[in-house]
DNA sequence: CACATATCTTCGAATCTTCGAAGATGTTTA
DNA sequence: TAAACATCTTCGAAGATTCGAAGATATGTG
């Protein structure tokens, strides 16, 4: 009757994946629009080789999927409750910061959840 | 203006936190109840020293408390919330596993969210 | 005080992750 | 077809994580 435990292994596994500043990043972006690898690169600010390889694991772990248009690599959401729920994350975060008050990250809480 | 990397930063460092299967099951347990460090090594089966371990990791990042009693360290949640957000975390767990049905996920995921 | 109990910390080996560089694959353009 | 483009995969070094064993502390007990 180990059904917790394999649960938790699970739950640890959707951690791992997503235990990297920059795969948070890619998903907060995918939550407003579906990009290709270098769209991603851009808005981010990292080495298009580096967003392929983060990609790859969400991939691997079917947090993204991909559609291909020529020779564009599209990559969306496949839960996009996912970055929500990540957002949601952010109540465990007030207080651990140093040098950014709660008012920048209620800011940053409604750039990521927002309407905006 | 780099909020939102420090923010991912930080929401990184939960999920690297949160992502090793003992100190899952180890937030699940305190969700319900406070417990000692071989409270918890019975509970879960593993190895005193090891639950320590992990147990040192989570005070790091100040997502348990410790209460000193005699020779006993009592643990529990600082936020009790982050198990609920857990537990809700498993919406993005189903689908993924091999070998147990969502009857079962649903069932772990009463024990863990729920009243009993 | 000597001893047992409860927990923490340190150490070192095995394993995993990260990251840039280089090479492979597939697609469009000239 | 050759060249440019977009992306993926592999490789290897540097760094981080995990885990048991051993040693360090602190608190009760006889």
């Amino acid at each position: 009757m180990p059904n917790r435990q394999i649960v938790a292994r699970e739950l640890a596994e959707i951690f791992k994946t997503l235990a990297h500043p920059d795969r948070v990043r890619v998903i907060e972006e995918l939550a407003s629009s579906e990009l290709d690898v270098n769209g991603l690169a851009d808005r981010l600010d990292l080495p298009g080789t580096r967003v392929s390889q983060h990609l790859g694991k969400l991939r691997a772990h079917r947090m993204v999927e991909e559609r291909r248009d020529g020779r564009h690599h599209f990559y969306r959401l496949t839960q996009p409750e996912l970055a929500r729920w990540i957002v949601d994350g952010l109540a465990f975060v007030e207080g651990r910061m140093q040098g950014v008050s709660e008012g920048q990250i209620a800011t940053v809480r409604e750039m990521w959840a927002g309407s905006t």
